[in-house]
DNA sequence: AAGAGTCTGTTGTTTTTACAACGCTTGGCG
DNA sequence: CGCCAAGCGTTGTAAAAACAACAGACTCTT
């Protein structure tokens, strides 16, 4: 449990969280008390959330930056995610109910997690609080979302050639700007990484595809032809 | 809104659909029809549901079968999945709240398909039943459940060689079956669409991987070294 | 204005993959 | 048994990507 005092200084942080979208600022600290959420500290370098553990708790970083990594068979190590403040994480992992958590969150300097228990967030609680609802649609909201997201990465990234994983791409952007110009979010490098490419292979493809009449770019400003 | 006679030849179809998991089958129907569950009947080759529409209704395919198809800049189209009779599809459209949908449904026989207003799923009904509870945590971990494995996927799929996308996807295997031996539920054929490579290449890298000591393998059974 | 740093495009080389074709094994099945 | 089909491995060739290295354009700073 977390005094009122103590999350005081974290409002800002916790109120760009998606969570709490749509939720009055000022009923913010009731939740939190009601859901019975709770404050650890943990000190550079140390686990937050370790391999093989359960969670029945989703985190959200208030201060401090963090990793999300990964330990495969051979022990390599792998880093998922950054995580920043205000950032929600576990969420997915404590929702399905997996038994062991197939990643380790490491913080890379001294930090701050508030935990929420997550069958108080989708229960009704004793004191019928009018939060949990607002809540619920939030989570399935980030959940669904996040669905949406890797399954357009997915569909991007499984293209076998370069060029069909660009035109993949771009044919969404330009649909989702309802027209052929749109500027993308992403800088070549990031462009590159996102579509899990070389960013020279990536360049040169780009300009094949405009010596071919395919598209026009310049920057990151594209029009498909 | 449906009758329950119109449903009830459909009664083992919907118990096998993961929203109504651990609810009790009696109450299955007066669940459908607290949520004013509607079930339509389409041709073969009509659209379930058109692109760029709105969704606000989730779908369970009762009869029948259907394409997830996507149509991109230039009107190429792809499948992106198969439905069959007992799966929910546009959960993650309708939970995320997208203004358009990305993608069409289209029956490859005639079908018929329950549709149900999510609205209602997730608010507490007037009535006050005690089904929203169970179907929104059904729903909470359908979405996590998917989430999981999409980026598990992603893992896979976003690694640069032949050889490291089988080790990435080997290595959860092993890990997860606890052991260096494990099966897998792919064919050959199967593997090489799920890590997004070419069969053959697949099957001359694992043999490359298998001479160099890195593991054992017959058929669907392998062992990590 | 000069210099450093970043971003992008280009090119040549090496490595990897896709593709096509074929042979072997296995497991039904008449 | 003989035939057929499916699944898997192998090989050679062509295509594509990764990689490394460099040059030009642009931005920001001093």
């Amino acid at each position: 449990m977390v005094t009122r005092a103590g999350l005081r200084e974290c409002e800002a942080t916790l109120q760009r969280c998606e969570l709490f979208e749509e939720i009055d600022p000022d009923q913010l600290f009731a939740l939190l008390d009601c859901l019975g959420a709770t404050k650890r500290s943990y000190q550079k370098g140390a686990f937050i959330l370790r391999a093989n553990e359960a969670v029945e708790e989703v985190g959200i970083l208030l201060g401090g930056s963090a990793h999300i990594i990964h330990e495969d068979y051979w022990g390599n190590r792998a880093i998922i995610a950054c995580i920043e403040p205000g950032d929600l994480f576990a969420e997915a992992f404590c929702c399905a109910k997996i038994e062991q958590l197939p990643v380790g969150v490491v913080g890379l300097e001294d930090t701050e997690v508030l935990f929420l228990d997550f069958n108080r967030i989708i229960s009704v609680c004793s004191s019928a609080c009018v939060f949990h609802n607002d809540l619920i649609k939030n989570m399935l909201q980030i959940l669904a979302r996040n669905n949406v997201n890797l399954t357009r990465k997915l569909e991007d990234v499984t293209q076998r050639t370069t060029r069909e994983k660009l035109l993949s791409y771009l044919s969404r952007r330009a649909l989702q700007a309802g027209g052929g110009r749109f500027e993308i979010p992403f800088n070549r490098q990031e462009l590159a990484d996102y579509l899990s490419v070389d960013r020279s292979a990536l360049s040169s493809e780009l300009s094949k595809m405009q010596a071919e009449g395919l598209l026009r770019y310049h920057r990151n400003e594209f029009e498909l032809l």
